[in-house]
DNA sequence: GGGCAAGCCGTAAACGCTTACCGACAATGC
DNA sequence: GCATTGTCGGTAAGCGTTTACGGCTTGCCC
């Protein structure tokens, strides 16, 4: 089954199939539907290898993720297959498992696959990777970890705006020992919520705050927690790097008989689906995970018209405020003050 | 770059370059070397679109899944990822969103992009939609919703005996007054767990069991919980479909001030990543997505070779104890009895 | 009515690889 | 020494598209 087929039934060229299926408007409307019927008729797809191989295109994006099972990126690669499969192309999505040999794989797939871009949504990767592509004209799109140049996007989080809201947020519960549970440093996004926290306290003349520093994942926020609880004094607020360290923090706190929010208040980043559901559900710094994906095939879609001027991107984050934190132990609602409300 | 060039700079003919490339045996070791080095020197990526054309093989497989943000499949997708690089093969994934029109693009995707196999690991899908399939001569696999026939395989899991050991625990720790939070009965998996359950209970001389029925998703759970406590009498250990409607069912118990495990025991199902660390810990039969991803990808790599006679797999459950489930309110342990232990 | 432009469509040459087939050569047997 | 066999590697014909180029109609104008 190929255009060859399709063409003999059509009674038409090989050449007016292919035109009448890349939307050609060198085709008369009537040519066009007898073709359609044919193409119709004999259940004809058309074979997308040939085609990339004819074109140059091969309508295939990668998407490089650091772990499908991290809650967090689930919603991101969705939300990429969406915009792609509206615009007709295709996404491969590949896992680096934050290993170095494993990126290596990654980027050989891609290159293999001759992906018309990609996106690059993981902690940092070398740079001698990156250049294989750039190397080969493939628009690249960045998560935080690169500078915008010739071909190659980036998008920034505004992290510090949302640490910023989350500070706010808790300081104008009366809090005042405020802890923070890092991402773990190596993480470039890590290391700036974490700046981000002192600059809040500092701006606001509240001391250095505590640290603990987890590792992006339950069981690291459990331990920094449960690290935080063995000090002489406790915090009366936590916020966490992400949720995932928000929700182990819980965890500890309630294995040492205390209540949440009522002992301490906590904070996530992320907002991952299950930080609606947990006990009692999170309130947290919304990144929206659904813009990101979309900024990014834009960007990646768009550079070939566009002259392939990378560009930086921004976007934004937006605190959500549910039932994990309240009021500091012993402060009373001003009258009139804002208070936390419930989504 | 092209293998013209590689062969060019290697002294051989194209075709020599492509038997190195593909491991064959018909070209010595030292001129395979050769091969090699100018492979590396130039950077040299074979395009596997013109690979695929050449040989009638795109290496692509298609997995359909329901939805990757559900967290029963982003495991499973990283498994099958996982033996499908190690084969040298690439994915495609799909979602459907359990929406007919997008399992119909799923298809034409897949057919689009001429994958060698696909796994449907979602809800039923149309007949008509499956033999666009068969009539191409594509293996299948399905996850319990097909039947073994020439190139087509189905894993079966064995959900009744996950239901019946997690039943046998219940009933173990004394409890009597036992409910089941059904998933929604279009799922054939559903359908089989609640099954699976009256047998259980029958089998056993407990009377029919209270009924409710979820969505898999939190909220079903956590409103089919509402509804079993809102009864005159209570159940004191309640099964799930899935740990996401066990996950529910907690915080509708929390909301009713009751505790887990003392006023009431809780299973799950599937054993996802986070119930390891929901408060408390979920008690759940294990689903490996590890295996079920490794066994479909056996079943349509081999396909080809095997002359495509379709098989029936089954995967194995077990039953993970954790914190959620504990001794019927009123009861005490027989000496030298069972016990739940967390591990 | 002849010339011309525009619109449609067909011809055929890529695209980069695989592989059937064949030739060259060396090793072997007689 | 010659025929035979086997090994290695080259030649070239696909694979199913896209697309540059060119040819045929048609309509229009002078």
């Amino acid at each position: 089954m190929n255009i060859r087929e399709v063409a003999r039934l059509a009674k038409v060229s090989t050449a007016t199939v292919s035109r009448t299926i890349n939307g050609s408007d060198k085709v008369t409307r009537e040519t066009k539907e007898r073709v359609q019927r044919a193409i119709e008729e004999l259940g004809f797809y058309p074979n997308t290898w040939a085609r990339a191989l004819g074109s140059g295109r091969s309508s295939l994006y990668g998407l490089i993720i650091s772990d499908i099972t991290n809650p967090f990126f689930p919603e991101l690669v969705k939300s990429f297959e969406d915009i792609a499969v509206e615009n007709g192309q295709e996404v491969l999505v590949a896992n680096t498992n934050y290993d170095p040999v494993r990126m290596k794989l990654c980027v050989s797939r891609m290159l293999q696959r001759k992906v018309d871009g990609v996106a690059i949504m993981t902690s940092e990767m070398d740079s001698r990777l990156i250049s294989e592509f750039q190397n080969r004209a493939i628009p690249l799109v960045f998560l935080d970890t690169g500078t915008a140049q010739k071909l190659t996007s980036n998008i920034m989080v505004d992290y510090a705006a949302g640490v910023d809201a989350a500070v706010e947020h808790i300081v104008g519960l009366g809090h005042t020992e405020i802890a923070f549970i890092a991402g773990p440093s190596m993480l470039r996004s890590a290391r700036v919520r974490k700046e981000a926290f002192h600059v809040c306290l500092a701006r606001r003349g509240i001391g250095a705050g505590w640290m603990e520093e987890g590792n992006h994942q339950v069981d690291g926020g459990h331990e920094a927690m449960a690290r935080l609880l063995s000090r002489k004094m406790r915090p009366t607020a936590v916020l966490a790097s992400n949720d995932m360290t928000a929700i182990g923090a819980l965890g500890a706190i309630y294995e040492r008989g205390l209540r949440v929010p009522e002992d301490i208040s906590v904070v996530g980043f992320d907002d991952i689906q299950i930080s609606a559901f947990t006990q009692p559900a999170l309130t947290t710094v919304r990144l929206s995970r659904d813009e990101i994906a979309r900024v990014a095939f834009r960007a990646l879609y768009g550079a070939r018209q566009d002259s392939g001027v990378g560009t930086e991107y921004a976007v934004a984050t937006s605190l959500v405020l549910r039932r994990s934190t309240g009021r500091a132990p012993g402060t009373r609602a001003k009258t009139g003050g804002l208070e936390a409300v419930a989504i």
